[in-house]
DNA sequence: CAAACATAATTGATATATCAATATAAAGTA
DNA sequence: TACTTTATATTGATATATCAATTATGTTTG
């Protein structure tokens, strides 16, 4: 009788999870700041805790990849988020920094990424949070392997 | 002393888990079939599962927009996945159908999905797996919300 | 030093995600 | 029946994901 959907395992409920996550992440930004996406936040919030990072850098930390990255900057320069110059030391390089507007647009949306945290963490113990970090590593590595 | 990244927050360890599961799935399928995505995989086999659901009911299923249905059954009948044809009693809505090649396929990316799904999850005691889909559960309300 | 190798980023091709607007058909209602 | 509302699917615009191939630059080594 094992007529259940594939949807129906876990792995499905991780992507409808993250899915569900980044919608309302999205809406609840696009309520302040018009133009931008949630990964382009993302990248505004990774570039100013780490500074001086490449794009090869960047890309490992939010989890994307590199050609990703490429189009993303190429946008957020565009719409003046970023600047971008070459690095000195390594001409395959490129310095990013965050511009003005940049800036502010970061000040309003730190407030607004971490009531989405909260929001979607509500009513979770520390337990749990814990619990499902152990849980999600286990399957990180596994598919890693 | 909070200079943690977002990105290492259990929410970006979410998005992590589904990229990196998706991306074996995909490695894996691509060895035995080459023109199939996974996500043209999962229509596979939630059709096959489901028979006569309208595109509308398929997106519920597979956590999609009807956009993106759209535009996969649109590539999954050029690739002779799928037929599509008008639906009698409703005129908006299409029946789709799963092709003598799409039923071949099915038979060699079952056993591949099953074996995604046991990598994925290897090591993981069903208390911990129970856990995991009760904690996501909490977030997915927490987002619909 | 020159050849081989390694790394950073880009580009092209293709697939999917999301939103808003639209077309068509069906259902509900005055 | 005509009018309004609702449902289904499509389309356009834009963003991101992934892979493979490529370019440009750096590094290592014979």
């Amino acid at each position: 009788m094992n007529n259940k959907n594939p949807t129906a395992t876990v792995l499905y409920l991780i992507e409808q999870a993250i899915k569900e996550y980044r919608k309302i992440s999205q809406r609840n930004i696009s309520k302040i700041v018009k133009d931008i996406t949630v990964d382009q936040c993302l990248v505004l919030i990774i570039l100013n805790k780490n500074d001086k990072i490449s794009q090869n850098e960047l890309a490992n930390l939010v989890f994307k990849d590199n050609a990703s990255i490429t189009r993303m900057i190429e946008l957020m320069v565009k719409k003046d988020y970023l600047n971008r110059t070459i690095h000195k030391g390594d001409r395959r390089k490129f310095n990013l920094e965050i511009t003005e507007k940049g800036k502010k647009t970061l000040e309003l949306i730190n407030p607004i990424a971490k009531l989405n945290r909260e929001t979607a963490l509500n009513g979770l113990s520390l337990e749990e949070i814990n619990l499902l970090e152990k849980t999600l590593n286990k399957i990180i590595t596994n598919c890693k392997i």
